[in-house]
DNA sequence: TAATTAAAGTTGCTATAGCAACAATTATTA
DNA sequence: TAATAATTGTTGCTATAGCAACTTTAATTA
């Protein structure tokens, strides 16, 4: 293979890769220190519940970019810690509404302000504009591997 | 929680993760249309193998961002498709060299074009400005999160 | 209405990932 | 040298992820 081209190349995979790494295991410690258990992923669907109560799975799924074994999974999970309920819906007897417990609200409030202060630390030494321009680029990319 | 102070926040995480799951996809279809039995994360470590081969299995895990159970893990895989073998040092009997097979080196120049035209139409509609500009940010992203 | 198709969710399988504990080996230092 | 550290890699555990096959229920269509 050409060395040449390969230099030239543009392999934007691997820092990706290595970003979402970085921010995975950050969160992860922070819930950590907070005490409570649990995971990014978790708390992606019980945030995504404390703006939107009563979701479906496939909702949840569609609206984080999971499937839905994995859905179904960390729903499992969440349940099992009382986080959130499934109730199923009244005419459509495939799908369950997902609720976040009361327990499970108070966890997202409590977590919230580290969040919020991750979100701002995470984007130190980068400006507003940087970010319009980030998400432009990471948007553009998602959309050319479709 | 302020809706305020939390619609203003950078959420970057999600896009980042949208982005890798649409990108390690693509390319796992890619693999799999080539008629190639390799993931993604098999084919970052036989690349570096291809550019630099003996490596232990140390310098791949700091190499790809990878831990040690993951890489010992994916190098088992790679060994039983009889695209790499460990080799153990001389004179550290702790430590093996992992040597890209014949096959192995055959599998990866094989894939290589495939993998260049993924990168290049992977940032279509982006410029090579916006390729430094994106590599300043993911990477000060990471460094954020140290 | 009966048969077919579609939607929602689950389960099984495999791969990647992170953590902790561990064994074997090598390096350090007391 | 003997005891202790550190390094390299493995194994066990759990979580996330993707794929395919499956069940149940609802919607469509013949």
């Amino acid at each position: 293979m050409d060395k040449t081209l390969i230099a030239n190349s543009k392999n934007f995979g691997f820092p990706i890769d290595r970003a979402i790494k970085m921010i995975r295991s950050k969160y992860n410690s922070a819930f950590k220190v907070l005490g409570f258990d649990i995971t990014t992923e978790q708390w992606v669907l019980i945030e995504k519940l404390y703006h939107q109560n009563g979701q479906s799975q496939s909702d949840l799924a569609e609206g984080s970019y999971k499937n839905a074994p994995t859905v179904s999974r960390i729903i499992d999970l969440l349940a099992k810690k009382g986080f959130v309920e499934r109730q199923r819906f009244e005419n459509d007897r495939r799908r369950y509404k997902i609720f976040l417990t009361e327990t499970g609200r108070e966890v997202v409030e409590a977590c919230y302000p580290k969040i919020l202060e991750l979100r701002e630390s995470g984007w130190q030494k980068l400006s507003d504009d940087d970010y319009d321009t980030f998400i432009r680029i990471i948007n553009q990319i998602t959309e050319n591997h479709f």
